[in-house]
DNA sequence: ATAACTGCACAAATGGTTTTGCAAAAGCAG
DNA sequence: CTGCTTTTGCAAAACCATTTGTGCAGTTAT
């Protein structure tokens, strides 16, 4: 068992509010410099710990912030993770991780959540269910910075520029000379994102340069084994009907498709190239990085954090924070 | 704010007493049924949530589990992480995750936990410092899980057989006729880890084959980044000083080896062979799959959660079970 | 002598759990 | 039916470990 503050306040020969008082630096409670370095003395010496159910408790805070992301089998939300927990270790913050097992899986009912409270979070902000879940198992009335898509209403959020990274991507290929280029995706039109931006970007171009749009999908996974399936569909086309281009959602994807395309003989980016989003780090390591839509997972976890901190310190009445963050085509091998 | 059990008592005409009783399921209390269904109704209808802090201070557990692992960049420790994450779920309880950057990063003192106590451990034992600030911060008596090490001493363990996979490892490459087979590892013999297995392997297979050892390292990294530089290294040289085959201490080095090599013009596997360690899905999406020894994450913290829970179900003192799993020779395109 | 200040103990509050105890009801023998 | 024991059902209180505001004796200043 761990010492307790009555114990301590016993050793160094005062009240329990006195020790609290001195750990907590209370400069209100004026304890004398003398008695301040007997408690903190004894406190070094005995090897006290405040038991932290017991502050949060009394305090009515955890210190500790709720970050809620989906996968981390894609390295794009370790980025963010890890991102998170170090901004929020410097602030003296707690992190705790809730984490989805894909974009689209649900919780399953609020017991698959820590269901620890936390001061703040930062979320992902996609699959609404799991939000709402979130929300309803916290106090409702915490700050909240959602991530990765603009969101209605006095909300802050942060997110990429995805309709410009999706012209970037396809002003890039068509540069390239591609005139049949494929979206891969894992939502469809007019489902619950048809205000996907990339989406919109990728209409937006076949559009301008009159291609009929492809799209493929992936029946909403966004892994690598999803793109492989997707390139064996492509691989077993008629060479004359492939698309010679591919423009994936995020690079997970890509990867699959890379190298589901060179498994089944089609050459990168010969016959076909690929574009993914994202710029994860596994996809410089292939034998051809890949060519990318570069997003910082770190600069938008600093500025959610940012955002939170200033929510978190009391300021709940200015305007909501939005901020959408730029891309940047990053080209590789594989265009 | 949300509701207290004092609020819910009162609205269901009951003592806070008897509303722990009732949602707790204490039967040694005897409430009357009639009772037990005022008092759930009213739960309900109020969306009443027992406050964790306050559960926790009074209980003394906290139904959280922590998990100590090394740095989720690499997948295998995500796979573990969400392993735990679902086996603890399932068994009520929740994960506090704490994540070292690398394995051999250091928290920086403990601040650099999250200090949130916790019912009992799962930790990847490596680095012995980490272990130390982490137990001096927890109820030091709290049932500890041991991964991926053999550990002297009455503690719980569940490991893999690493020797037996180098020797897979390198009876395979043998058995291919490489006879200029490279280590490649981020450890150097006689520091903290000269008890290394796979280094025991490899200097064994080297002996039975008259090989001279040759190990490559990374200066204690375990990351793509590592691995290329390695492979660069080797591409420098001139073709007959070259290793014919490179063992690495596991698939993220193994990748950026495959990957630096090829972009240095060598060939795999015909010029180099490679040859990785653990089996993570990453190694199979390259354009050959990587050859490697796979482990399973999730078994692994399988049995470490099977052994926790046993602990934590008050079974403290029957002797420490020791696990070695198998490890399996995956045969892909690199070796 | 009175007012202001100093330094700290004290106690209430945080939101639960758990043990104890007691009145009322039920069971049972006479 | 009475008087005793047992059982039932729940309130009450102690406890968990801390924070924080109040109050008060003792000291110093005016």
């Amino acid at each position: 068992m761990s010492v307790s503050i009555r114990e301590l306040a016993e050793k160094a020969g005062v009240s329990p509010g006195t020790v609290s008082h001195v750990l907590n630096g209370n400069t209100a409670a004026r304890i004398a410099p003398a008695t301040q370095d007997r408690v903190r003395r004894a406190a070094e010496e005995m090897g006290y710990r405040p038991n932290r159910m017991a502050r949060s408790l009394g305090r009515r805070r955890t210190d500790t912030i709720g970050l809620l992301i989906s996968g981390l089998k894609n390295p794009f939300f370790v980025e963010i993770m890890e991102t998170a927990e170090r901004l929020a270790m410097n602030a003296g913050y707690s992190v705790q991780l809730d984490s989805a097992p894909s974009i689209n899986g649900t919780f399953g009912g609020h017991s698959k959540l820590s269901g620890w409270p936390v001061d703040g979070a930062i979320m992902w902000g996609i699959g609404s269910e799991n939000i709402a879940t979130y929300l309803e198992q916290q106090d409702s009335s915490i700050p909240v910075v959602y991530l990765g898509a603009a969101r209605s209403g006095a909300t802050d959020w942060v997110s990429f520029d995805y309709f410009e990274g999706g012209r970037l991507a396809m002003e890039h290929l068509i540069g390239r000379g591609r005139r049949r280029i494929a979206l891969v995706s894992p939502y469809a039109f007019g489902e619950d994102r048809h205000e996907e931006p990339r989406h919109a970007a990728y209409m937006d171009a076949c559009r301008r340069t009159g291609q009929t749009p492809n799209v493929l999908l992936t029946d909403a996974e966004e892994t690598r084994q999803a793109g492989l399936r997707i390139a064996e569909r492509i691989a077993a086309l008629p060479a004359g009907e492939r698309p010679d281009a591919l423009f994936c959602h995020n690079d997970m994807i890509a990867i699959g498709v890379y190298c589901g395309l060179l498994r089944g003989g089609i050459r990168v980016p010969e016959d076909v190239a690929v574009v993914g989003f994202d710029g994860v780090v596994d996809g410089q390591f292939l034998e051809r990085p890949l060519t990318t839509i570069r997003t910082s997972g770190e600069d938008l976890c600093r500025h959610a954090f940012d955002i939170l901190s200033l929510r978190l310190r009391g300021d709940r009445e200015t305007p909501p924070r939005q901020i959408v963050l730029p891309t940047e085509l990053t080209i590789g091998g594989t265009s």
